[in-house]
DNA sequence: TTATAAAATTTAATCGATTAAGCTTTGGGC
DNA sequence: GCCCAAAGCTTAATCGATTAAATTTTATAA
């Protein structure tokens, strides 16, 4: 192992004290009265040797990292890996790093997780909270760290959250479907009591209601671990069930992929048979044939907010983002699979 | 902000030393001659305060942090995603943390990056190399550190890498449109001296001289930066130019992608006007209409063993992996898109 | 020439752990 | 009663930085 080199040793061959190499490190060899001529001198020994200094012992003493952690569901997930790939480029520019884990939806894993980027001495958080995680949050608030949640929230909690019009746009999907004629619209989601999902609900029942329909809803029960195939195969059942439906609205992502999976088992066509939306666009809508028509979240925007408001307590003087919801609003992506 | 407490702390508030609280936190109560009375002390002391101990101190102190430094070309690739998750969940079993980033296939980035590992001392390396990389990872490993590349490798460096016979990987591809009577097959590839690409276009030759065939090769200079539409541009040309083609091997993942945009955009049929394969699996290729053949790339198996070569000398003996390069298989998933 | 202020740097404590080496206490053997 | 070993802890150095306070050097004024 090559012999890491230490703000000592610098100081030794320069022959002056470590703390003249850390202030002028430091950009403070103005504030404390370094001369020009030393810091010169100093300057060009740590270039010629590429001394870096020891970003441990650094933080030991300062108790900053120049850490973020992210924390979403799943990194595979392509809408929260477009997100981080956003999020990570931003941070660099401002010399941060980013430290992401996935939760998959574990609260337990979600603990843990919270607890090695403590230990690891994060300088501030950004969170797609798990259900049940709402106390680890509330803590990690009262001492004091910046956090920033966003996809979901604790409306308990007074965190900054950055979240986009759910209800707004199943409504917007619900009236596209309705101004095609379809009358038998289902609504594929998962049980689950977070905001996300309970406002896409909600869009989806206000929709009904306004349009005088019959609700036709599928829960799912999705543990997170389960494999795609189960979520197929409840589909697959839950439009066997149901023959009158004509349009299907899938709450997330991966419900529309299983949806699509189901639909082609059955053999039924798209948007003959049944006219398709799902929530969260993908790469590779536009490729299917036909191409399917989706809610896109404005990720760009997301992540920049997710950046701006954390970034706002990291360098500046307030200690946490204060208590704010910024709502964006969603994209109805129109292609063909919701039009007859 | 709470007052953290440290191993000081505990100490005095139990009228003991700090080094009896660490021997005990350790494992080491019975090597050190801890009593079994003092070591439940300890214990009970520190449960119930829910006493952390410092990462950062003790990784200042034993040079280690239980952190894998894991860079690979674009974390929203589903590739590099979905084995960036089971190396992850493994990581997460043995007490270590991934730390993730993307270099987009930037040597500048990567090195920065590394860098930043460097920094954070983090106790191994997982890496997609870039091109130019090269001397980066040999100092690494003079500096005996942990490395394991995937996905491609430098044949001059010692490392241990995990890679998939690509070679193969398109032989098999191309035996089987050969099998299906293509007879005009092209080959689309990128722009790159790495191993992996390499090795796909040698098997694309080796191949084509084996049936007799005329090569119908397409390179684009991809620099990581330009968007999507710009490969679908170019391939969307090659096709125009090239309309005796009647099948089409594309090399990677996102080739694939704006391949079969561009496909789309010329109203071709798939595969009644060009059959198609894909280097890469995905998720969505079962999904499409027609469903797209493809290679599979063995992604559990590469995650386990990049975490087993990478565990192999963070807990044994060795310092760093011995030399080799892991071979492993790919597999041609036989869809709709590739036979008449 | 001496006192004093300003300039330039150093000293030393500190962050919170780990760990080799040292120090008491207890008990057994002769 | 004396010596020694084992048991059970504690001391103190260390990792590599930061930074308030102290110290030394230089320049200026009286």
């Amino acid at each position: 192992m090559k012999k890491k080199v230490s703000i000592h040793d610098i100081a030794r061959q320069l022959n002056v004290s470590a703390a003249t190499i850390s202030f002028v490190l430091n950009g403070k060899a103005t504030e404390k009265r370094i001369s020009e001529e030393m810091e010169q001198r100093v300057l060009n020994h740590v270039k010629e040797l590429g001394y870096r200094p020891n970003r441990v012992a650094k933080s030991l003493r300062t108790g900053k990292s120049k850490i973020i952690g992210m924390l979403v569901e799943g990194i595979a997930d392509p809408f929260f890996a477009a997100i981080a790939r956003i999020v990570e480029e931003q941070a660099y520019k401002l010399d941060y790093k980013i430290f992401y884990a996935s939760t998959e939806n574990d609260t337990r894993v979600a603990r843990d997780v919270i607890g090695a980027f403590r230990d690891t001495q994060v300088d501030g958080y950004i969170i797609v909270p798990t259900p049940g995680i709402e106390e680890d949050i509330q803590q990690l608030m009262d001492d004091n760290f910046p956090v920033v949640l966003f996809d979901r929230y604790f409306p308990g909690l007074a965190t900054c959250n950055i979240v986009v019009d759910n209800f707004d746009g199943v409504y917007q999907a619900m009236r596209h479907f309705v101004k095609h004629q379809y009358k038998n619209i289902a609504f594929v989601t998962i049980h689950a009591a977070q905001t996300q999902m309970r406002d896409r609900l909600n869009g989806y029942h206000h929709a009904i209601n306004e349009y005088g329909l019959t609700p036709i809803l599928k829960t799912i029960g999705f543990d997170g671990k389960s494999g795609p195939e189960k979520l197929t195969a409840e589909i697959k059942h839950f439009l066997q069930e149901n023959p009158q439906i004509d349009a299907v609205l899938f709450a997330t992502n991966y419900l529309a992929i299983s949806g699509l999976e189901a639909i082609k088992q059955l053999g039924l066509s798209i948007p003959g048979d049944v006219a398709v939306i799902g929530f969260d666009d993908n790469t590779h809508f536009s490729l299917f044939s036909p191409s399917i028509t989706a809610v896109a979240q404005p990720i760009q925007e997301i992540s920049e907010h997710v950046m701006q408001q954390l970034m706002a307590c990291l360098t500046g003087t307030e200690k946490a983002p204060a208590k704010k919801t910024i709502v964006l609003q969603t994209k109805l992506i129109i292609r063909e699979s919701s039009q007859k």
